[in-house]
RNA sequence: GCACCCAUCGUCUAGCCCGGCCUAGGACACUGCCUUUUCACGGCGGCGACUGGGGUUCGAAUCCCCAUGGGUGUACCA
């Protein structure tokens, strides 16, 4: 039997970071398997399902690499894909449940429904719906609903205990009573979640249901709706919640918790990935730094945590990094640049300069847009008030340095140079040591002040060979 | 309220199922040293946890019970 998981999201919010997260196991648990993951959208709640999210969600999926087998914008043999178009089917299959006994239309009205609930609260017993409307008779149904009455579909509840083997939490046991007869088909013909779920998982042919924890208390019902259309379960897999600071399920009050905004802030999306996979999973062989998309058969369900998740971006941000310095070079220059403003001098130069600077600097930044803060050191005057920089400019042997430098950079400007050498550079440094006799800190610290005002930063060979000279002349003069 | 789930460093976690190899391992963050005559990177260290109490056992982070704490659910939301 090939596996087959899904996603289910609903498109009545932007694709949150834990429904990526449910998203990507199941795609990774599908690729281990040999098997299949669909997608399937949940819209059945009218009122906050819109298209745009729809559209959103399955565009972010894309952009971290989701891609699903099946779905409502790339078809399948299960289809349709959207809950909104499977409403005959949920229609016939509920029929053939109230034919068999499982389900009958129930008339009560809210009002009468609230108050028995506030009434069974009130005497402390469980406020289950107490079956009024289960004994009706063929006649009286059909003739109710034949006066127009209003009805829904509600589900008989067996009196017994259930019991399924989850992959993450084990063997789970709902006691006998937890839920009284519930709600299948609302008046209006849509079918409520726990219903449209098992329909869709059974008639898709879902084998494996990776979830978040929160629907655990659901899986009860959905438990006696397979049992009832006599239908095999599928397994389960409820994966451990994302939660804040705060211990609490993570959502919008969290801060970022859209994908998009992650896309916004420029993370890797294989970063975010990785950082997510690891909330509650554990690589077999510890690693916290991989793709989790090639993870292949390494994937599997044995290795997740109970415990929720404490969402804390801080290990995300070195994890992005990381997977900056895995990029090959160039692409991270092509990433670099789209982040430094369009007025910036190093869109001029050549691209072997842009090379030469990307490499000295990518190993410092853990987001593109760090890299252009790490530019001032080729392009700044400002002259650096910190106590080693006026240190160094106070010693003796400094204003010699300085003078020597002027005359070699007006001898390299006469030349018409736009850059110093490394080798000049490196001829600088050995007259300095040989002709002026300065050496060690005052060497270094030295040329250091006088060519960049500044008391720390990258190694010289490296920037002033890569610094405009014009900037250098100014420097010198300052 | 009731039901269900969970409990290892500040955070993510390994170990737990199949008790001894655990003076509890790794990563992030923080921090010290080394290296690079600076900074960063890197390398090597440090800080830092089995929620509490009972039991079972020669031996418990690991098994059992209770307590405590936290979470989720309890809809004609998903």
């Amino acid at each position: 039997m090939t596996v087959r998981v899904r996603f289910a999201p609903s498109p009545t919010g932007y694709l949150h970071i834990g429904g990526a997260r449910t998203a990507m196991y199941n795609q990774l648990f599908a690729k281990a398997m040999g098997g299949k993951y669909i997608l399937r959208i949940e819209d059945t709640d009218t009122e906050r399902s819109e298209r745009k999210y729809e559209e959103s969600q399955i565009e972010d999926l894309k952009w971290l690499g989701i891609t699903h087998d099946e779905g409502p914008d790339v078809g399948g043999e299960y289809g349709p894909y959207r809950q909104s178009e499977r409403l005959h089917i949920y229609k016939t299959w509920a029929e053939k449940l109230i034919d068999k006994g499982h389900a009958y239309h129930c008339f009560c009205s809210e009002e009468e429904l609230t108050a028995k609930k506030e009434l069974a609260e009130k005497e402390k017993r469980a406020p289950h719906y107490d079956g009024k409307c289960r004994n009706l008779t063929v006649e009286e149904v059909t003739s109710k609903l034949a006066s127009g009455e209003e009805a829904v579909v509600r589900f008989h509840a067996q009196r017994k205990a259930y019991v399924f083997n989850d992959y993450v939490r084990g063997r789970v046991v709902f006691p006998e009573g937890m839920v009284g007869d519930f709600v299948i088909m609302r008046a209006n013909g849509i079918p409520v979640y726990n219903y449209a779920v098992v329909v869709d998982d059974a008639s898709m042919k879902i084998t494996h249901v990776i979830r978040a924890e929160e629907h655990l208390p659901n899986t009860l019902r959905q438990l006696m709706l397979y049992e009832a259309f006599s239908e095999t379960p599928p397994e389960f897999a409820h994966v451990s919640l994302l939660i804040g600071e705060d211990r609490q399920k993570l959502s919008k009050r969290h801060g970022a918790t859209s994908v998009t905004l992650y896309k916004e802030m420029n993370y890797l999306p294989n970063a975010l990935l990785n950082y997510l996979c690891l909330l509650g999973w554990s690589h077999p062989n510890e690693l916290d730094v991989f793709n989790p998309l090639e993870l292949g058969t390494l994937f599997n369900l044995d290795r997740f945590t109970k415990a929720a998740a404490i969402y804390d971006v801080k290990k995300l941000d070195f994890i992005n990094g990381q997977h900056i310095k895995a990029l090959p070079i160039e692409t991270i220059l092509t990433e670099v640049e789209k982040t430094i403003p369009s007025t910036h001098q190093f869109h001029k130069m050549d691209h072997e300069w842009k090379i030469a600077c990307v490499t000295i600097f990518k190993d410092q930044i853990n987001f593109f847009q760090d890299f252009a803060s790490h530019l001032d050191v080729l392009f700044t005057t400002e002259v650096s008030t910190s106590a080693d920089y006026l240190e160094a400019k106070s010693w003796e042997t400094t204003p010699k340095i300085r003078e020597y430098l002027e005359g070699e950079i007006n001898i390299a400007i006469v030349a018409g140079k736009k850059f110093v050498t490394v080798e000049d550079y490196n001829i600088w440094s050995e007259h300095v040591k040989g002709e002026l006799k300065i050496k060690g800190k005052q060497l270094f610290m030295g040329m250091r002040s006088v060519l960049t005002h500044q008391a720390h930063g990258p190694e010289l060979k490296f920037i002033i060979p890569l610094t405009p000279i014009e900037i250098l002349e100014k420097r010198i003069h300052l």
